[in-house]
DNA sequence: TTCTTATTCAAGTAGGTACTTGAATAAGAA
DNA sequence: TTCTTATTCAAGTACCTACTTGAATAAGAA
């Protein structure tokens, strides 16, 4: 039977993947890994940071058991270790929702104004994938799509969306979707399709939620 | 529209929950608090820690929006500020089961062996008590108890347990419950109630849990 | 073998965190 | 008013964290 100090420790060992997730670079690199597994270099490239501070990263990520790693050949893949982690950052971000006062003036400031753009929530897409009057676009970079996407969507990384315009069917509406709520890659395309003249909107979040809701996934291997 | 500066301060301030909780003494202090409101010296008492220190880790619990206070006369009580908070503390606990490889020594060395202390769940609890054949005992500190328990406990704190033995009706089996999985009161109180020859279990997880799932409370005021 | 490339390691720095000690508030009691 | 008590504030210290820079590995290509 312990005392204080087992307590305390135990406490320490509890919390750990708090002290983990506890950094906005590290919670980036969770929340790309979340799409599917990535080279420390696409990930550094990702998150804005040097390769030898993301890999250190990355490397805190693994020894907390939240990461797991495989190499092949030259280049060394990360990804979750378990829909766990998925959750945790999910009811992470929900906290933050609920108690951070001043997290509306951020979201602002990074995505900019939401409001004149509409949003389909899952149901509603599963509805219209089925009556079949939508055209699913994937937003996300090739790799994330390659990973696994919404079974029937179009792979158009936001770069494109612009030069491959015609690719997409007329008439029909445009749904796009990407990484999650704090990801401009759906907005964006969303207002470059509308800008077009075309009837467009984003799912609301992004394909992990699809995925952690239990609906059907298609790859295309890597 | 931002770019990564915006972008890396909107994800610091996502995380900001869980940099709170990467605390072993914070997590401590929320996990007496999920129990109900407390005073600082209280808390201090229970987390083995200085006014100071404790009041500070308060404060930032407060500042993260994960606490309220209240003044009343001369003392300040600290509390929740949400469910989600208790929430979050949940899915950290559980991500650390899932992925802490160390956590199992972490805990038995706080804990001890519980392999021979049996538990009962909830749902069995429920229908026990519907049944009318079990006697339910609250050993958590009295103030918690006043904060809410579950409808019929018995109120008596583990420091008791020994010498109020004869209080507890014979024949009935009885089912102890305390703060949650990682508290040792409830496993104490079994071990005393088993060593004196009386048929004991324990609740698996606590109060918290019960609340949270929506089951039914009582209160003694304050 | 040598060269190239992705990744990791090692050492250093600036800033942050957890705790201590002792003084300052702020409410109630005498 | 003065005294008491719970809490907070301020300043100091030891340790930890995030990042940088440059060197070391380790796999594959030439």
């Amino acid at each position: 039977m312990g005392g204080q100090k087992e307590k305390d420790e135990l406490f320490d060992a509890l919390v750990e993947a708090a002290r983990v997730l506890g950094n906005g670079r590290r919670a980036q690199l969770i929340d790309v890994l979340a799409q599917g597994e990535r080279s420390v270099e696409e990930l550094a490239a990702e998150i804005h940071q040097s390769m030898a501070n993301t890999s250190q990263h990355l490397q805190r990520l693994l020894r907390a058991g939240l990461a797991c790693s495989r190499r092949s050949g030259t280049r060394i893949y990360y990804s979750l270790a378990s829909p766990a982690v998925e959750r945790l950052w999910r009811s992470l971000r929900e906290t933050a929702e609920a108690h951070t006062g001043e997290l509306d003036g951020l979201v602002r400031a990074y995505v900019g104004d939401r409001a004149d753009l509409s949003t389909i929530t899952r149901d509603e897409l599963l509805l219209r994938l089925r009556q079949g009057d939508v055209v699913v676009l994937d937003v996300r970079p090739q790799p994330e799509y390659a990973a696994g996407h919404i079974p029937g969507a179009l792979s158009v990384p936001l770069p494109d969306v612009k030069s491959r315009l015609r690719e997409v069917p007329q008439g029909s509406e445009i749904v796009a979707y990407c990484r999650g709520p704090y990801c401009v890659y759906a907005d964006e395309a969303v207002r470059l399709l509308t800008g077009d003249g075309r009837r467009a909107v984003r799912l609301e979040d992004g394909f992990p939620e699809w995925k952690a809701a239990g609906l059907p996934i298609e790859h295309s291997g890597r």
